[in-house]
This record gives C-alpha cells, sequence and structure tokens, in this order.
DNA sequence: CCTGGCACTCTTCGCACGCGAGTGCCAGAC
DNA sequence: GTCTGGCACTCGCGTGCGAAGAGTGCCAGG
C-alpha cells in the first residue's frame, strides 16, 4: 500500500506534468509544492511509485510522466472534479439559451465543450428510442414507384423512395395507408413491427409485394431514425496533442470519423455518472494515447445520450471533469424546458 | 513570353515535385523527363521561370518548387484532366448506388471524393434556391393543426407546422392538396409565389385564412429553409500534409469548423465548370497553403450545390480533379434518379 | 542558342564534446 | 525506521566543426 505522502507524489507528478509537458524530476517537486520533505526522500518515493506502475521515466535520466494507470489512480483517489465558476457557469447557460432547435441545441453544445475544455467534443443527438410515430404519408410518385414519408413526434421527418414490385392503384394507395395509420400513429418504434406484421394479408395478391416492400422500408426507416447520430467538434485542438504530432493525431482523426467507433465509445461507458477512460483502456486501439471524458444527460431524470470530449491522457482531468459535467447538466435543463 | 520548352519544364517540376515533395534540380529533370537537352540549359530556362515568378528556391543551393503562380499556369495551360478509367467509374457509381436517402447520398459521396482524392472532402447538400417542387403534402394532425410537407426533386424533405385560424375539413384539405400541386408540382422555387397568390380566391370564405396560412408558410419555407448545409470528411489526410505540421494543419482545421467560411468559399467559385483556387487565391487565410477544388453538380444540367476537395498546393491536379469531375457527374445521375 | 566545365554557396549529416538534469545508492542523523 | 545530504553515474541535448553532396550561376566555346 501507498503511504499518504506517496500519493501527494503522484498528484505533484501528474500536476506538474499536465502543466508543463515535460516529465518532472525531483527536485522540481519538492521546490514547485512544499511536500515537507527533501529531494532524496521524493526520489525514494518515485523509485516506489514507478515499480508499481503509476509512473516511468522515458529514458534514464530524464524525470518522470505517468502511466495511465497513474492517470487512473489520480482520476479516482486524488482530484475531485473542479467545480465551474459562476460566471462560466453563466456564460454556459447564456449560450445554449440561445438555441433555436435541436441541431442547434447539439452544435452549441458541441462549440461549447471544445471550447471549455480546449478539446475535442463528442455529441451525441438525444435518442429516439422512446420517440414515437406521429403520422406516415404515401405519396405517389409515378405508376410504380412511391415515397414514403415519416413524422415523429419530435418533429423530425425521414422520406424513402420505394420500387414497387407492381402497380400500386390509387385506391390501394389509399387503403394502405389509412389502415397503416390507424395502427401504427402515436405508438412507439419499437412496437411497430409487431402491428404492421400481418398487414399484407389484408390486400389482394397482387398488392401483396407492394405492400411488404413499403412496410420493410418503413421498418428500415425506423431503424436508421433511431440509428444514433453525433455531433463532433474542435479538431482544431488536436494540434495542441503534443510534439509528436503526426503519428498520434492520425488514428485520432480517422477515429473521428469513424461514427461507429465513438458511438461504441460512448455506449460502452456507463449510463450512470461520469465516466473516463484513459490511454489504454480504450478499446479502440486508435485511440491508446487518449483519454475520453463522457457522461450521459438528458431532459428528465434520465439520460438520453451522451456527450463527452477526447483529449490527450495528458490533460487536466478536474477542469475537463467539471466542464463536461456541467455542459451535460445545462443541455439537460435546456431539453427539458423545450 | 515563355518558349514552349520552357512550360515544359515548368510541367516537369511541378509533376516532379507533387511525386516526392522535394525541390527538383536541373540534374533529376534532365534524367527522369527527356527533355532532350543538357541540365545546363534547364538551368537557364530554371532561372527564367524563377524571374517570371513561377518557381522559387527555398534557400540557395536547393532545387526549385513551383509557386502558387506556377501551380496557376500549370492548372490553366499545362494540364488536362486525368479522366478516371472504367473501374474507377464502375466503382464510383456501384458505390453511390448503395445510398438509400439523401443524407446517404452525401455522405457516401464524401467517403468517395476523400478516398479518391486522399484529400479533405466537402460536399454542400443540394440547393433548394434552383430546385423545383416534386410535391406538396398537407396532413391534418388535429382539427385545426396542419403539417406541410414539402418535397423537392433533389430528395429532399422539409416540413413545417401550420396553425389554422379556423378548423379545416379533411374535404377541403384534400381540395387544397390537389389544387397546390397541381399548380406547383414541377416548378421552381422562384416561380411558387407568383402561382399561388390568387389560390384563397377559390375558396370558401371561412377557409381563406387557412389556406392563405398555409401558403406564407410554404413561401417561408421555400425562401428560408434555403440555408446551406455541408459535410466534410477525410480530415485524417490532413496527416499528409507535410512535415511542418501544426502550422499547417491548424488554421485548415479552424477553416473547416466554420462551415461559414466553407460555404463562402465554395459559393465563391464560378457556377459553371471546375474552379480550382490555389493557396493565396483563397481569400480565408488560414487556407493559404492549401488548394481548393470545387465544382457545382445537379440532378439536371443545372448545378444545384457544389462539392469540392480541399488539399495542399502540392497536389495531384488532374488527378484531383479528374475525381472531383467524376463524382460530381455521378452524384447527379443519381440526384436525377431518384 | 545550346553545352560542358568550373567555382561557389548552402544545407545536411555525422561526430565529438561538454553541460546539466536527474537518478540510485549509501552512510549518517534524528 | 525514516529522512537527509552527498556523490558518482548515466544520458539526452545543444554546440561547433568538417566533409559531403546537391544545386546553382556564369562563361567560353561549339
Amino acid at each position: 500500500m501507498l503511504s499518504e505522502r506517496r500519493l501527494q507524489v503522484l498528484r505533484a507528478i501528474v500536476q506538474d506534468y499536465v502543466g508543463t509537458e515535460e516529465p518532472v524530476g525531483s527536485k522540481a517537486l519538492t521546490e514547485r509544492h512544499n511536500l515537507g520533505v527533501s529531494p532524496a526522500t521524493v526520489r525514494n518515493d518515485m523509485a516506489a511509485l514507478e515499480d508499481e506502475g503509476f509512473i516511468a521515466q522515458p529514458h534514464t535520466s530524464a524525470g518522470r510522466i505517468p502511466t495511465d494507470k497513474g492517470y487512473r489512480l489520480f482520476v479516482d483517489k486524488l482530484a475531485g472534479v473542479k467545480p465551474m465558476t459562476p460566471p462560466e457557469r453563466r456564460a454556459i447557460q447564456n449560450f445554449l439559451d440561445g438555441a433555436v432547435d435541436l441541431d442547434d441545441v447539439v452544435a452549441r453544445t458541441v462549440r461549447l465543450l471544445a471550447q471549455l475544455t480546449r478539446q475535442v467534443a463528442v455529441v451525441q443527438y438525444p435518442s429516439l428510442t422512446r420517440s414515437t410515430v406521429r403520422h406516415v404519408e404515401l405519396l405517389s410518385l409515378a405508376p410504380a414507384r412511391l415515397m414514403l414519408v415519416l413524422i415523429t413526434d419530435t418533429g423530425r421527418v425521414e422520406q424513402r423512395m420505394v420500387d414497387c414490385p407492381a402497380p400500386f392503384g390509387e385506391s390501394s394507395l389509399a387503403d394502405l395507408r389509412a389502415r397503416l395509420n390507424s395502427r401504427v400513429a402515436g405508438r412507439r418504434f419499437t412496437d411497430v413491427p409487431g402491428l404492421v406484421e400481418d398487414l399484407p394479408e389484408a390486400f389482394e395478391a397482387e398488392d401483396r409485394g407492394t405492400v411488404s416492400t413499403v412496410l420493410s422500408t418503413l421498418l428500415e426507416t425506423l431503424v436508421e431514425e433511431n440509428e444514433e447520430r453525433l455531433m463532433i467538434g474542435g479538431t482544431a485542438n488536436l494540434t495542441r496533442f503534443g510534439h509528436d504530432f503526426p503519428l498520434t493525431i492520425r488514428p485520432v482523426l480517422e477515429a473521428l470519423e469513424e461514427q461507429v467507433v465513438l458511438l461504441k465509445l460512448l455506449g460502452e461507458a456507463g449510463d450512470s455518472g461520469m465516466t473516463v477512460r484513459i490511454g489504454h483502456e480504450n478499446a479502440y486501439e486508435g485511440l491508446n494515447s487518449t483519454s475520453v471524458v463522457s457522461v450521459g444527460y438528458g431532459s428528465g431524470g434520465e439520460a438520453v445520450a451522451k456527450l463527452g470530449v477526447v483529449g490527450p491522457t495528458r490533460m487536466d482531468y478536474p477542469g475537463t471533469m467539471g466542464a463536461v459535467r456541467a455542459v451535460a447538466r445545462y443541455v439537460g435543463q435546456i431539453l427539458a424546458e423545450s
């Protein structure tokens, strides 16, 4: 077990390293933090910390830098979450209050997070899993060509082309439209598949193919709509990553382009409370030299989506966590109001 | 005026520099391109080209690299557009054919362009300004509440809520829907106002208020929802920019985050034909070390939006232009089909 | 107008060297 | 036991220098 002072030494190392970006030595430590002991003592502590794998030296005769394990301990035990100052809070609220619609809320949130943390921000759109169908519209564009329009209670509209296997009469169309709406209007997305399953049976044989096609397109649309989208911003902050640029930054940019990767990343984070994934704790190896701080947010008590930031493992964890938490909180408020 | 051979020398310099990323000297030139003259002669030509400002040397006793002016001449006079090979064409078509909706078309286009050119791709969503109305749909959500759905020929769908001043019967609704569509379907946005002006007169007094409301909402949608959006991709290709990383890449990333900047950038490009903006020709100074190749695309003969790529001034212009043109062409086809 | 030759200029690279930061260890003090 | 001061040792980093090499500009001759 590590003594109290050794933990303090680790904390000091993390803080200094985050500030200076340079390996920190025993002498500098005793000068900048009054630990009340001499450099020699600190050296012993450092040796112990290194044995335990919390810190490492890039090369002999250099100072120490924290390892992922060191950051982990720091985040878990040694550092709190730095609360935002009142002016910061006001700024956040003012900025988010100006949003006009959902897209705008998300866009502003991304900007805000990126600015506050000076890192890359990722914001997931509020999930639609609980949304319902308001209306389904079918329009005939050509004899064997329909357009399917889906309107959700969140005001979102999705449309799809449907190529019919056979011409579909106007009366059949009206019939299908009416039956479809009476079954699914007001229902949750997840319930729809079961509700329309037997619909083709109500139609003439010649129309069944088309009906099935329409239905499967509808189901596809629902699934896709349900699919999470996200927005990222602040990529310019990647330039502050480190000196060994190209190699570090490239896989990160690639990861950021793969929304699937990011969604999985956010998805893996715990549902409640803030999650910090440090370096190799990230499953995606392109992000092995980054840390991801994420948290759920939502309109009610429930989290409907996540947001977070991606930055170098050498980041200001307390500050970042404070900003992420505060932003999530205010976004939740905004969503609840609208 | 520059002699024919000097132009050839310039062309060779550009080609070699693009390939090697290193200043090219007189000797290497004569070896790799059989110009039929000796290095000494080439040196004289180079001196002349340098006097005219087409090439420059990073430092004395280094080879020459093209200046922006040199690239300009190269693009205008010395290089053609390299056509895609048949297999490439097929690949493009196949890839784009898989798209399910407009968002998907745009997303795929971005990926495709980024992959083909190995640069940053920018695709603007089809604009509504020059498109035509395919269909207007009116849905009754509540007795005095309608939803107006506008479908454009580019596959874009916009929707609006309409609060009616008075309840609006189902038959009136059908009537309005029919009249509206017969007047505006297939017409350009800009023509719509004149076409629907007198529509309220055809209705009973009690419905006129609602009809007017619907019409003004429609006109609003046509005008206001002309908001331009765009999608970017391939930012990971920025890592191939050069050796002097952070300084070059940072402003580019910043520019890419500012959609306004990008839209202006694309907007400034000529409406017809391909536009190449090289280095300092770009108004936005963050992009002074990049070139932008853009072209309009559209469903018919007319361009409804632009797409393009952003890359280092040292890029393969013929290849890039070929890819951009080909992609624009196929996207246009896809849009026309759907 | 082209060509070969030549002198000149710079950059780059390798290498040796010294400095300084930082470490590990040990003997002694509290 | 724990902390401290001292000391020898290790390396990385910056500097200076010299050689090598690439490339140029210019000139005289074909």
